[in-house]
DNA sequence: ACCTGAACACCGTTCAAGT
DNA sequence: ACCTGAACACCGTTCAAGT
C-alpha cells in the first residue's frame, strides 16, 4: 500500500473510532508512523484527505450495489436490499456516512469524489429502473424516482441519527419507513 | 436583550456569514463586546451555545408552520407551503439549517432543543393530518407519513446542497421533487 | 452574579531544511 | 520525490482574580 493509501485507511479508522473531530493530521500521521506534515505531500489539505476517504467509500458502495443488482432476488427486494446496505453502512460508520452524504463543503470540491458519487448513484438508479421495468414502481423518470427514494432514505437515516425517528414513529429503523414508502409508491402505480 | 440572547443572536449571524467554523467563542464575544470567556457564564460550552441557536430557530419554524396551517389555502397547498418554508430557510441560512437537521452531536444533547424540535415536527404532522382528512393523502398514520415526507424534503435539500440534485434530475429546486412525491402519494390513495 | 486575562493543550498550515 | 521539525496564528477550555 502506498503512503497515500495508508493515510486514507488511517483516516477512515479514526473516523470510525472518534468521529470527524478525531481526524487530525497529527493523529493520522502518527497512526502510520510519519510526521504530522507528511500528509501534505499526498493531499493538498485535510479536506482533500477526507474527500479521498469518501471517494473510496463511494466506490465500495457502488460495488456492493452492483452485486445486489446482479443477484437473483425480485426487483423490489433488490431495491430494499440496496437501501438496507446503505442503512447498515450509516450505522457501522456514522462519521464516514456523513462524509458521503452530509458534507457539502467536501462534496462541492468536485474531482474524483464527485465522479465516484455519480457512479454510485447511477448504480442505484439502475436498481430503481429494474423495479420500474418489472412494473412494481411508478414510471416517473428513473433518475428522478431514484433520487426521490434515496433522499427519503437519507432523511430517515438522519432523523434516526438525531434521535428523532423512534419517538415520533415507533419505527425500530429507517428501513421500516422505506418499506412503507415503497409500498405506497407501488400502490400509486397500480391504478 | 439579555447577554445570553445577544450571544445567541451573534452566533446566528456568524453562522450565516461564515458557516459553523466561523462561530468561535472569541468571535461571538467580540461581536457583542465581551471577552472570549463570557459565554461560559451563560452556556456550558460551545455546543450548548449552538444548541441554543438551533432551539430558537426551531421555535421560529414552528410559528411559521402554524401560520401556514391556519391560512385559508387548500390542505395540500398548505403542505407544499410548509415544505417551501423549510427549503427557503435552508437556502437563506444553510449553516443554521444544518444545525437543526444535520447535527446529531447537538441534537442528541436533549433539553430545550429536543423540546423545540418535537414541537415543530408536531405542527408539521398536523399539516399532514389536515391533508389526510381532506382525502388528498393516504391514511398511513399521520406521524409516520409526516416523517416520511419531511425526510424526503431533508434528503432533497441535502442533495441540492451537495450539488447532486440538478445534475441527475434537472430539477431547479428540492421543491420540484416534493411536488412529484406529493402527487405520487395522492395517486396512491385514490385506488 | 457576571466578567476578565493569563495560561494550557491542542489544531491546520507554512516554510526551510534534510535524504 | 518524500519527509521532518520549528514556527505561526489560531482554537476551546480552565482557573484565579476582579467588581
Amino acid at each position: 500500500m502506498s503512503t497515500a493509501e495508508r493515510l486514507v485507511a488511517a483516516a477512515a479508522d479514526l473516523l470510525d473510532e472518534g468521529g470527524e473531530a478525531a481526524v487530525t493530521l497529527r493523529g493520522v500521521g502518527a497512526a502510520i508512523g510519519v510526521s504530522h506534515n507528511a500528509p501534505y505531500k499526498h493531499f493538498v489539505n485535510r479536506d482533500d484527505l477526507l474527500a479521498a476517504v469518501a471517494a473510496t467509500d463511494f466506490r465500495a458502495l457502488a460495488e456492493g450495489w452492483q452485486r445486489i443488482r446482479a443477484s437473483g432476488q425480485e426487483p423490489n427486494q433488490r431495491l430494499l436490499a440496496a437501501l438496507d446496505a446503505v442503512i447498515e453502512f450509516s450505522q457501522a460508520h456514522p462519521a464516514r456516512y456523513r462524509l458521503l452524504f452530509n458534507s457539502p463543503a467536501i462534496a462541492v470540491r468536485g474531482g474524483p469524489l464527485t465522479a465516484a458519487a455519480e457512479e454510485a448513484l447511477g448504480v442505484f438508479a439502475g436498481i430503481v429502473e429494474d423495479s420500474q421495468a418489472a412494473g412494481t414502481l411508478p414510471d416517473t423518470p428513473s433518475d428522478n424516482l431514484a433520487i426521490l427514494i434515496f433522499a427519503t432514505a437519507h432523511g430517515l437515516i438522519d432523523a434516526d441519527a438525531s434521535g428523532r425517528l423512534r419517538p415520533r414513529t415507533g419505527w425500530a429503523q429507517a428501513g421500516t419507513g422505506l418499506q412503507i414508502l415503497i409500498r405506497l409508491l407501488s400502490n400509486s402505480h397500480q391504478n
